[in-house]
Formats: C-alpha cells, structure tokens, sequence
DNA sequence: CACAGGCATCGATGGTTGTCAATATAGACA
DNA sequence: TGTCTATATTGACAACCATCGATGCCTGTG
C-alpha cells in the first residue's frame, strides 16, 4: 500500500505527465505549432515510433492533448485547460512562500542549498 | 542506456521534482505556512523520516526548496525562484493568450480525446 | 565527556516507467 | 478485394524511484 499511484490529485497527474523530456518536447511543439500529426511529432525526435504513442497517450489520460483524425493521420493539439490549470498551481504557490520576515530576529547558520551536487 | 534523465533542461527538472504527492504535498505546506521545521513535515504524513528526508533532498537539490539548520532543527523553506519557473512555463505554453482576444487562426480541433480508456 | 534528539545517509527491495521489436488496427486507394 | 501507410497496442526488459530499517553525523545539554 505504499505505492498507491492511482489514486493521485489531477494536479499530480499534470506534472507526471509533463515531467518527461520526451513528453515536454511534444507539448512545447504544440503549444508553439498548435496543430501537429503525429507523424511529424515522430520525425523530429530521435524515439521509435511506439515510444512516441506511448508518450501521446500518456499526455491524453492527463488531459493535456486530444487527437483528431483526420484521414489516415492524427492530429494533436494542446488543451488549453491543461495550462490553465498549471498556471493555477503556481499561482497556489505564490501567495505567502515570497517573505523571510521570520529570519529578521533569528540567527542563520548554515543554509544547505541545492548547490550540493548529487552524491 | 536508453535512460538519461540526469542533465535535463531545469524545466524538466523542477516538473519531475513537483511530479510526487509527498513532495507537492510539502511544497503545498511550504507555500502556505512558509517556514515550517522538518520535524512538522514528518510529523504530517504518513511516511517515515528516512523518506521525507529523501523527499526534501529531491526537492532541495531541484531548487525548489532551501533548508536552515537552527540549531537542532532545520527549518525549510519554498524558494520563489521555483515558483517563478513555474509560472514562466504556464505562460510561454499559452499559445497566444487564450483568454484574450487574438485567435491562432481559427484552428477548431474536433475533440477526438476520447480514445483513452484507463480502467 | 557522555548522553540524547533531530536529521541525513546507506543498503536493500518492490513497484513504476521509458523504451523498442513485433504485431494489430484503421483508413485510403487501386 | 488486397495492399499500403499511419497509428495504436502488446509483450518484454532494463533503468529508475519511492519506501523503509539500520546507522552515522551534528548539535545541545547534563
């Protein structure tokens, strides 16, 4: 019971679905070209075929791109719900994480940042 | 090596960071209490104190959060910087401001996204 | 100094995921 | 009908990751 990934919030499920190399490329392309066979989203990188289905599905079970066929091919393009719902979350997260007032009176010692290479 | 999530563009970085209930779950907390002490982080989930170290490691070394050891404790902090990153990405996805007037040229796509059938 | 408490690290493990070869499906066309 | 092209699915494998127990490091206190 401790890997229990079904069960996610949506907003889970957006960011794995965005945290992908393979998976930000398509939606960046998208969100730049708008319309896109798939065909296309296949010759620009350097994936098989398959991993790039996989990927397009995977961005399709999140909400962030829908499919059109048109004939033979299918197009795709970005959901603008998707965005939406990822400028939410930042701006969720921008209200009252901004101010240190609480360091003025306290003493700093030792600050351990992500400058700490990953060993 | 078909795997070479290391030396990503920090987009993807800070989405695969954010990409897990425990660490968005902090990052939430962070954004909302602003300094809170990694005793409090533990003590709130259900995880043990190995994971949610592990947890906050991933976070801090994405720069997404910052820790300040006060004495036996380590407050942790949300830095505005992550936030920031995430806020640019929402908007350079927008295609060309969907809530505003300026159209992409009227490319209508009929929402074929029904083809997901997750169980 | 010795002890106690908070936090990080190590090692191991089971679940998850990204990838591809092979195959299947769907539509277009002769 | 059959074939060809484009896309999706299947099956399998390797890498990755979230998790925890045990342990070590650091700091404050007696």
């Amino acid at each position: 019971m401790a890997h229990v990934k079904r069960s996610l919030d949506p907003t889970v499920r957006l960011l794995q679905a965005l945290a992908d190399p393979a998976r930000l490329s398509i939606v960046r392309q998208l969100a730049s070209e708008g319309d896109v066979c798939a065909c296309d989203l296949a010759c620009c990188g350097e994936l098989s075929q398959p991993t790039v289905s996989h990927h397009l599905r995977v961005l399709r079970e999140a909400g962030v791109v829908s499919g059109e066929r048109r004939g033979t091919w299918v197009h795709y393009s970005l959901m603008p719900e998707a965005v939406a719902q990822l400028r939410v979350l930042a701006q969720g997260l921008e209200p009252a994480g901004s101010r240190s007032a609480s360091d003025l009176g306290g003493r700093r010692l030792r600050v351990l940042q992500g400058t700490d290479r990953d060993a």
